[in-house]
DNA sequence: AATAAATACGACAATTTTAATCGTATTTAT
DNA sequence: ATAAATACGATTAAAATTGTCGTATTTATT
């Protein structure tokens, strides 16, 4: 439990190779994969949500690749796992309502409380502090 | 991602329907299970490792049940967590070591202080501020 | 113009993890 | 003796995650 998901590790991968490289070149999927050992077509995967999310930029074409785009200083890891895997919740009654038990729970409000924290956690660091 | 277990959950609201009744009293997994609408031999094997745990103590036999052993103001989250789901980390590798690409990672690092960071929350947290 | 290497992406399959159930044994109040 | 409760290993079911397949599109190079 509590754990990221193999998506969210391949994004934070990619950005820190790519953060580590010239700014300006361009880096493979391929690249990418053959150098960590991971799925090529899942980090591509991955890559193209980041380049629908703006944070980095897709070319495409032989020699095309992705750049990072937007400013990992200013994208907290907050909003970074949420645009990969959604809200972020320890429970899945703080966005999913079907829960019939919703009324008698006696857990809700302090889980929710505590979720409050991890968020702010999260909140207040950035991408940055993970990829340099 | 980042959710906490069935387990978890159901042990909380355990812990908490007890917190809210008389000290002396037992409690059966029954009861509990009908209250809350959740499955009774999942909710007892909880109760049982809570109970190896000295979270709980058990009394067999017809009007046995359980009540709240220890004092859940000196239990950290963390603690919590860890008894009854094992070491907390945000990857496997902080714990299993067969990773073979453990050396060319480039994200252990930074992960692994978010992940303190993390376990640094849940530990200034108590069992109490869940249950009261 | 043809080719090849890259991104784009929906659909599907495999795997792993989590959740729930089953079966049986033990304890003990009535 | 009975019944209601805990104890717990083994198994099954369900859900979530992870990975693959197939095909389309873009574009630099020849």
């Amino acid at each position: 439990m509590l754990k990221i998901t193999r998506k969210v590790e391949y994004a934070l991968i990619a950005l820190r190779h790519m953060q580590a490289k010239d700014t300006e070149g361009l880096t493979s999927a391929s690249e990418i994969a053959t150098h960590y050992g991971i799925p090529k077509q899942l980090l591509a995967k991955t890559l193209q949500q980041m380049a629908r999310d703006n944070i980095v930029e897709a070319v495409q074409g032989p020699t095309g690749g992705y750049r990072i785009r937007a400013n990992l200083g200013k994208i907290s890891l907050k909003d970074f796992f949420e645009k990969l895997e959604g809200p972020l919740g320890m429970m899945d009654c703080f966005f999913e309502s079907d829960c019939i038990q919703i009324n008698t729970c006696n857990i809700r409000v302090p889980i929710q409380r505590i979720n409050d924290n991890m968020r702010d956690m999260f909140s207040k660091m950035t991408l940055m502090e993970v990829t340099q």
